[in-house]
DNA sequence: GCGACTGTATTGGTCGGACCACCTCGCTGG
DNA sequence: CCAGCGAGGTGGTCCGACCAATACAGTCGC
């Protein structure tokens, strides 16, 4: 008796728009940067209300996808993976336990292979900024400027990789809150001279364009966070 | 002149509620599986509108962290990894060009690992569902059919690996709209032997438990999907 | 003529209330 | 004791109004 085809009525009404949206982008109607109508004229468009539309466009929103700017209108992001990987800090803030090894173990698997790849394609550029954060974090005893130098350190190595979805990946499993957290406690245990050898050595094998020496390097870094986490959580 | 402690007034007040809650399920006040406050609860304590706290929950709902039951309430997921990683599938859907190629790449990273992991730790019940699917996909023509045990296949062989995490991102990086969009053009080539070859190098790899000859397997079949690919973007 | 300014229309952000759909659970009656 | 029912609670949807930031055109002053 329904013969009506735009209505298949299935899940909430804000689902369906979130869908619809992303089947649109998909489909290339909807291109990257691209502006979309008006909130107002989309929810007519779908057949819903505003606050419906709203909610589908808020959640859009926090996965990267769209971009809304007061007064101007909503916007298709450029897509790109740091836009729509920005999440996986997110699960990085809220994993716990078991977990938190399970996903430096992941992060070990990705950064040696990355820093193998930016052994074998850094440029003298890059590699100038990565020594300037090594340098700057070796000269400091601020916490919390040794940690903002770590993390542009690996980010440097990781954009050297000349892979942005890894380097975006790796930029989430490293996020502010999640090292600081892990990291807090790790440092606490005198960590910090074992950790400046460990980068030295990423350093050595970078200059020496060495891929099996960096892969190594890198994995017995993060491996030895992975370690000691492991153990806090044994028992 | 304001000195009420509870507003910094930075950014929206949806986003400010996301934070919010966030921090509260990061501090612990908010075990996995617990039952939240109404809505119009949340949206009293908070100070804003129910409207504004609907979008708040409909973004973290989307981002995997909670799960609303009409009629019955909010409740915070188990935070597993399943649970907050489905949004890697958006990406994978999303994602074109060049950085269909990065997906790939870190796609045969993880899933080498994965299965040289595998090989070392798989038991033999898991190593019977996996032939499972590997008889089935080998006993018919139906593409879709095909493509839905290839998917069960290495969704196994993850699973075997011991890493939910790993597993999880592998499944977004694998969600089926992803590989029917790559994997159509690819099988029309008449790459069902070689694919069914690469299969089979593989769970051999896993019967001798090789983790070495595993890993060379995964890696060479996930690499020739990756291969063809750039070749259609290069030329 | 040209640039800075202003004011107005556009557009996203917030709010409050109303009603609907679904679930839960206690009450009722057999 | 249990099946069935009904009221209350909760998320889902819609509406209309107003606020706030932006964009743009028209205006003013130099």
């Amino acid at each position: 008796m329904n013969v009506d085809e735009t209505a298949p009525q299935k899940g909430t009404v804000t689902q369906r728009a979130i869908e619809r949206i992303k089947a649109m982008i998909a489909e290339g109607r909807l291109e990257p940067g691209q502006r979309l109508p008006t909130e107002r004229d989309l929810a007519v468009q779908l057949g819903i209300s505003r606050s419906s539309m709203r909610e589908a466009i808020r959640a859009l929103t926090v996965l990267g996808v769209l971009e809304a700017r007061h007064g101007s209108g909503i916007y298709v992001t450029q897509l790109e993976a740091g836009d729509l990987l920005e999440t996986f800090g997110v699960v990085a803030d809220l994993s716990r336990g078991p977990r938190l090894v399970e996903l430096l173990e992941v992060r070990r698997i990705l950064e040696s292979t990355a820093t193998a790849l930016a052994a074998a394609r850094i440029t003298p550029d890059q590699l100038a900024e990565v020594e300037k954060h090594l340098t700057a974090m070796n000269a400091t005893d601020d916490p919390e400027e040794i940690l903002a130098h770590d993390l542009a350190f690996h980010r440097e190595i990781a954009a050297a990789a000349g892979n942005e979805t890894m380097a975006a990946i790796l930029e989430g499993l490293s996020s502010r809150t999640f090292r600081a957290r892990v990291w807090r406690g790790y440092q606490e245990e005198g960590a910090f001279a074992r950790t400046r050898r460990e980068h030295a050595a990423i350093h050595r094998a970078l200059v020496a364009h060495d891929p099996e020496a960096a892969r190594a390097a890198a994995a017995a870094h993060v491996g030895e966070v992975e370690e000691w986490l492991r153990a806090q959580l044994g028992g």
